[in-house]
DNA sequence: AATGAATGAGCGTTCATTCAT
DNA sequence: GATGAATGAACGCTCATTCAT
């Protein structure tokens, strides 16, 4: 009889807390979500939710984190399975969002994009979460360019920065109305976007 | 004839107050953005604002729409002045926040946007507004067809939407941090999408 | 042409207003007839009732005082027109309520009557009612009893209370469902009420 | 089992409410009676109430349909200690408030009946108050009749509406100012009501 | 660890009243 | 006289946070 638990328990019990915040989030909304909310949703108190967190401020930050980690994850072991051009491209359709659950992180995503507005520190996080998808492109990049499969002259990071704008955009449709973008069509814009790095002017 | 105080310049107030409700969400963001907040910036009591609203919701709502309004006419007007791919170009620039004062008012939308989730209302206004600027641009690439400049095989509003999408997520960078995307820069990526028109394959 | 009008112009807008307070009163409560929905149901702007009201306070009194002297004269001139004991009856008929409109008066002093629960001045006031509508029930009693309709030990004063105990405890039930008592009933168990003045026990 | 706080006497508290509530409204009135006012006169926060209640307007519904409950609980008992005319006149003198804590009783009340007028449901609610009360009566009369002590051709709903009508007339009265009813006074004017009934006409 | 009662500042909104026109 | 914009205190209510149990 084991019962070898509690440690670990601590961190799952935060994920959980985390599901719920998104939970909510995506049902109501990041202003309209309480603390009230997001306890009914675990079935539990609220007491519960800040004595594994500081505060709401903390308790939203961590779960925006966990958000943002899980699609880097993806995209980064994305692009592991690929190389060549198709790389790129894998990865990109990996950070859009095809399926009902992806958007539904990008609905959260987009939710605290706009909590960023007014804040410093947030900007500055938001800032940052984009220059990091940005440089795992531009790392791509640089390697299909020491394979001389994309010219050299191009500028990895601003070209990194573009897919991600791309990407980031057509999200951006997708997450007030997914009929616009289905997965064929957006590949197809993907595909033609990263074909312009082969032959970019000097 | 009719005595009693002057009619007051109901339309100005509104515009003063939705001026005055961007400041401070761009200051403190929407979600700190209270009546009181609004009130203090235009340097007036809060009952002021229940006259030319009848909620605060109503009162974000003018204030987006202004904007909106805004930059559509600015994306339409720069349409109108240009003629060939530059048109397309034109419009894109427009768009594309280059300048303090447009920065802020992508912002001011981006916090919008972020409101958004949560609200199936405000959803399907965030989904008209992406639709109207595809439309707006899908209607330059059909003239452009016209003119057998662009090939007609494209779906222009598959194109257009695919041009805002790149311009809102290069805006969405911009937004967060200005520096990653100078406007030489911005120019060089847009006019690269968009010789992508060109060639499209079939 | 005597345009000699200006005089009088003053108690006629204050009728006016009166008569508007009760009409939002029994549309919506005394606690929600705020000056703005007076001054809508008289087609004028808010100002105007301060013109001739110092406070919104001795707008409703006033109000109060017209509904009150209207019943009372009413139930006066009954009194005049009648005589033994059918005075008394046709004061107290006068005084029930029997028609929609008088109903609506019976309900607008009901509204009053709680609004005194509170403040001993309205109390005060809503005593002194109470009192004067049994002075004139006594005094009808008085002399009947010269006339030795009504045997001379009765308390004229008590007896007036009861009488107005008991028709202010049915309007009390008609303002709230009018079913409970139409007229006939009504005339009935006051007759009875009356009769017991009659064979009074020592 | 169950760790955690102790459940609270959450009944005991709403008690308390409505009790504290009952005293404000004394003291300043339906109207003037916040939920500010209520929490000084508990020695508690205004977030406390709203722990117990949904809205103030559940509050206030509460307190009054305690107030009811007692005097209609004490009426029934009244009626099951006696028999014969007798009974009739002890449910009546148990309506009719005699001490001080009855009569403030009959002031909220009396406050809630102000209260009632603009709103259907309110009027309605009071409505059948007014119809349990004169149910109360008619059942005793039913009673008496069966005894062959009151005659059959009563209709026992209308003497028990008759009845409720003169106690919550002297009521009325005594709320505004008690010196008019002396318990003496009270009980021979109900006492010759009720003889009344005996000699009913045909 | 967990509870949920309690707090109290802050919210959007209402409204009697004032006052420049 | 008349207007209605402006005021600002007060309202009912929400909610992150604290804390005794």
């Amino acid at each position: 009889m084991s019962n070898g638990r509690k440690k670990g328990d601590h961190g799952a019990r935060r994920l959980q807390i985390a599901e719920a915040t998104c939970n909510v989030i995506l049902k109501a909304g990041v202003e309209r979500a309480g603390i009230a909310d997001i306890a009914r949703e675990m079935g539990c108190s609220t007491g519960v939710l800040m004595h594994y967190f500081e505060s709401k401020a903390q308790m939203l930050l961590y779960a925006k984190n966990l958000l943002f980690d899980h699609v880097y994850a993806a995209v980064q072991a994305a692009g592991a399975e690929h190389s060549g051009l198709e790389m790129l491209h894998a990865m990109a359709m990996e950070l859009v969002p095809v399926d009902p659950a992806a958007i539904d992180r990008w609905r959260v995503l987009t939710a605290f994009n706009g909590m960023a507005i007014g804040s410093p520190e947030l900007q500055k996080a938001q800032a940052s979460r984009n220059a990091r998808f940005a440089k795992l492109f531009s790392s791509a990049i640089r390697r299909l360019q020491r394979a001389q499969i994309l010219p050299s002259r191009l500028d990895p990071f601003v070209e990194g920065a573009g897919i991600v704008a791309l990407v980031d955009g057509i999200a951006g449709q997708i997450v007030m109305d997914p009929r616009v973008w289905p997965v064929k069509r957006t590949g197809e814009l993907i595909q033609r976007h990263l074909h312009t790095l082969l032959h970019a002017p000097r």
